[in-house]
DNA sequence: CCAAAAGTGTTTCCAATACACCCATGC
DNA sequence: GCATGGGTGTATTGGAAACACTTTTGG
């Protein structure tokens, strides 16, 4: 019983990966953006993008790597989600995997928005095709986690344009948690916290009212009591 | 761009630990369990209990058989708290671990409680020497993990004894809160919402009003409005 | 009857909810 | 002038917070 921490077994050779679920509010849609396997055991099964994790590289390293390479965005809101280590989650050999969770913006110009890439899309969280490993789990805690995190910080920076409308705001918050929200009752309270500041812009939208625009008063992640 | 999901990097041989906090409320204090590294560059050094996850075990299941080995714990609350994975965390080489966090009841007989282990220990969170790897950030995450969900879960039936009075439940709280509580408002918001349920029985304690024993609904993990 | 901890009710206040109307623009 | 979405104020209510006294026991 007085052994030494981390002593006595040999090394385990057990891969380990990153995977994201990488989420968007698209066409009034929470997305997730999948890409199509192209070899082995799972070829043309849809999953998460995702890699080894190099020997050189951390963790949150190697999902910005992955990010970047697979999915063709950088610099977007990433934070740790769950590591998953069944025994039998990949047939070709154990592996543990270290899930990520980002969030991007309905604007910024994604390789999966391009007709080119066949193998790469948004999918509506509501109606997912079968997804290879674990990852169908994955994004079940990364929604979960989303919907969560939405109530008690200021992480939907990462999802809206740098200028937005409250209603922009209202809408992508109730596509996440789906239900509606009372329009002034949800005014007040972002006012109240100063999560978003007026840029003293406005955007005329056809014929009706034109609306101010705003911008969150911080990028970074930050603890409010949103809703 | 086109490249499938994991292909294309060799095998990393990154080692993979798991590491777990084991909290537990003793004589007053929030007290976390430490053992004495034996060997190599940290010997003599304190950190968490933790070893290497073998090929053919899950996560949970390694965690779960390092508390027995490590510690003598079997059958507590354990949950995954954060996976750390700096290049540097380990002079020994690359490791990545999967952190756990896990409570004991005060009237569990630990190892750590009896003399002749010198090389395991209580210490209060407060006051913690120096710890190996990043460990002393591992015991930091699981307090806030810690003070966060004993708000909304029924996390505490982990720290009490089967029977307990409230007042015991109080002090528990107000010991990892690190606040006072009101004991009307408490007592008032607990019988509300069904955490507990009386025993029917009464402990007497020297020359005061004996007090009613309880125990928890449910001994496993819930999710309710507590505080 | 005194000490020591258990146990209980009421008032106050603030924040969440519910709800309906006016405003600015384009056509 | 009307259709469209933008924008605001108030009344109600339920829960959190603050607060003090009575009860039961042992010595």
């Amino acid at each position: 019983m007085k052994q030494s921490v981390m002593s006595g077994q040999k090394g385990s050779s057990i891969r380990l990966a990153v995977d994201t679920a990488i989420f968007s509010v698209v066409d009034g849609m929470l997305k997730v953006l999948l890409v199509r396997i192209g070899s082995g055991p799972y070829e043309g099964k849809w999953a998460l993008p995702g890699g080894l994790v190099l020997a050189d590289e951390s963790l949150d390293t190697a999902a910005e790597r992955v990010l970047s390479e697979k999915a063709g965005v950088d610099d977007i809101y990433l934070e740790q989600l769950y590591t998953f280590g069944s025994v039998d989650r990949d047939v070709r050999g154990r592996s543990v995997s270290i899930a990520y969770f980002a969030l991007v913006n309905s604007d910024r110009c994604l390789p999966a928005t391009i007709e080119y890439y066949s193998d790469i899309a948004w999918y509506d969280t509501a109606t997912l095709p079968k997804l290879a490993f674990d990852h169908a789990k994955v994004v079940e805690v990364g929604i979960e986690r989303l919907r969560n995190k939405l109530g008690y910080s200021n992480i939907a920076y990462g999802l809206l344009p740098r200028e937005f409308t409250l209603t922009e705001l209202q809408t992508a918050y109730e596509i996440i948690l789906g239900h509606e929200l009372d329009k002034r009752n949800f005014r007040k309270k972002i006012q109240d916290i100063d999560l978003v500041k007026e840029t003293g812009k406005i955007r005329k939208s056809g014929q009706s009212r034109p609306a101010r625009l705003y911008s969150f008063t911080d990028r970074k992640p930050k603890i409010v009591d949103v809703l």
